[in-house]
DNA sequence: TCTGGGGTCCTTAATCTA
DNA sequence: TCTGTAGATTAAGGACCC
């Protein structure tokens, strides 16, 4: 049987995360504009900046050219992750103290089921208010709380009053609260979909609602239709802590300008592989496919992905294929903007004797090896190699 | 005009396979 | 053996999120 009583999820969002931890640490920068994000000068972004930068129109994910544009004198920072990772785990730790059924999304987010602890704190609005007394004493941070029924009305209440906010919005006000929300503040909804909505004179979730499901079908696709159908009922999911694990492992690196040095794109592409085998060896993972990434001068990007023949995490191994996909695309004399390497599939534990040549740590021995087996395989096939587990037949 | 990095999920077309 | 087809898988691109 499946519980069918009403549950009360929250959702924690704490404010300005990066540059409250950095005017936190550093008092000299309260009260100051402080952006963490890209070096000024170089390409970049801004991840997040403190509510006295808003001030001066600065957002997350704004070029940093324009944030200094517009507030030169800011304090600029670049994000320091291990710390923030570390304030994040006090937070979970807080919250894993109020309730066991708990879900961290980002670094700066988690939900919590909290159906049924009203008999140990009271009703929603004291859990609330505990949980944001509770991180402010550990961590000395504000976070913003939105209790709902569910994930989708939790999140949309925790955003409603930013920073330091409290929303608790009842299973019966769920229609009403949502009504004069822009649809923008819906999952899903970024600049392509917003435009097309602009287009049917839809602006408000109320005005979405009125839009039968096989005209939202027909518009946005049958999966976006769905969803934006549900979101604009507030129907959603009310699960919590269900996480399904990474499905992939990548790194990538812009240069500060387009380059077209062969020799600079192999050792950058040799140094993501590194890092991206380093990682996967640390997680205890193995992947099927490695995948090339590519953005070109004006924003163009491309992926090309390529099976192994085993499962791999060996640093040798990605770069040999990342770089022959490199090599063998289209795109090897025009300039690169961003180059990145990514694995995903992973293995269920299938292991070959082509493990042996991973564990090679001597790059160039690790390379002569499959060198040698490229050249068996051209003159003999894959199926006359007796290398262990079939080739290619690796799949879950 | 300018758009990072690290992800997820969806769509579509091509290719493989029963 | 040839051919057509449907369904599954793969590859690539893109939208979106934090």
């Amino acid at each position: 049987m499946t519980d069918k009583r009403i549950r009360w999820i929250m959702h924690v969002d704490m404010d300005a995360f990066y540059a409250s931890v950095e005017q936190r640490d550093h008092p000299e920068y309260r009260g100051l504009p402080v952006v963490v994000g890209a070096q000024p000068g170089r390409r970049g972004v801004v991840s997040t900046c403190s509510y006295e930068a808003r001030v001066f129109g600065i957002r997350s994910a704004m070029p940093i050219s324009d944030a200094y544009r517009r507030c030169p004198d800011a304090v600029y920072l670049r994000p320091d992750m291990p710390r923030y990772v570390e304030v994040s785990r006090q937070v979970l730790e807080v919250l894993a103290d109020i309730s066991p059924v708990i879900e961290q999304v980002s670094v700066d987010e988690a939900y919590l089921d909290i159906t049924g602890l009203e008999r140990l704190y009271g009703p929603p609005r004291s859990i609330g208010e505990r949980v944001k007394e509770r991180v402010r004493e550990r961590t000395g941070l504000n976070c913003s709380v939105g209790i709902g029924p569910n994930r989708l009305i939790a999140k949309l209440a925790s955003d409603y009053d930013k920073p330091d906010g409290l929303t608790i919005v009842d299973v019966n006000e769920v229609e009403r609260f949502l009504d004069p929300m822009p649809v923008s503040n819906l999952r899903g909804v970024g600049p392509r979909n917003l435009k097309t909505m602009a287009r049917l004179g839809i602006k408000t979730v109320q005005q979405l609602r009125a839009l039968p499901l096989d005209q939202l079908n027909s518009y946005f696709g049958d999966s976006m239709g769905e969803s934006l159908y549900r979101q604009a009922r507030g129907v959603s999911s009310d699960r919590v802590g269900e996480q399904s694990g990474r499905q992939s492992l990548s790194k990538e690196t812009t240069f500060n300008e387009d380059i077209t040095d062969q020799e600079q794109l192999r050792a950058t592409l040799r140094g993501l592989a590194a890092e991206v085998g380093r990682s996967l060896r640390q997680a205890g993972l193995k992947g099927n496919v490695v995948t090339l990434k590519l953005r070109l001068s004006g924003f163009e990007t491309h992926t090309r992905q390529r099976r192994l023949s085993s499962p791999g995490n060996a640093d040798a191994t990605l770069f040999r294929v990342a770089w022959e996909l490199f090599q063998s695309s289209a795109f090897v004399r025009r300039p690169v903007r961003l180059i990145g390497l990514g694995v995903s599939d992973w293995s269920d534990g299938a292991h070959t004797n082509l493990d042996l040549f991973d564990a090679v740590e001597d790059d160039e021995r690790q390379e002569r090896l499959y060198s040698m087996l490229d050249k068996a395989t051209e003159r003999f096939g894959n199926g006359k190699l007796s290398l262990g587990a079939p080739l290619g037949k690796n799949r879950k």
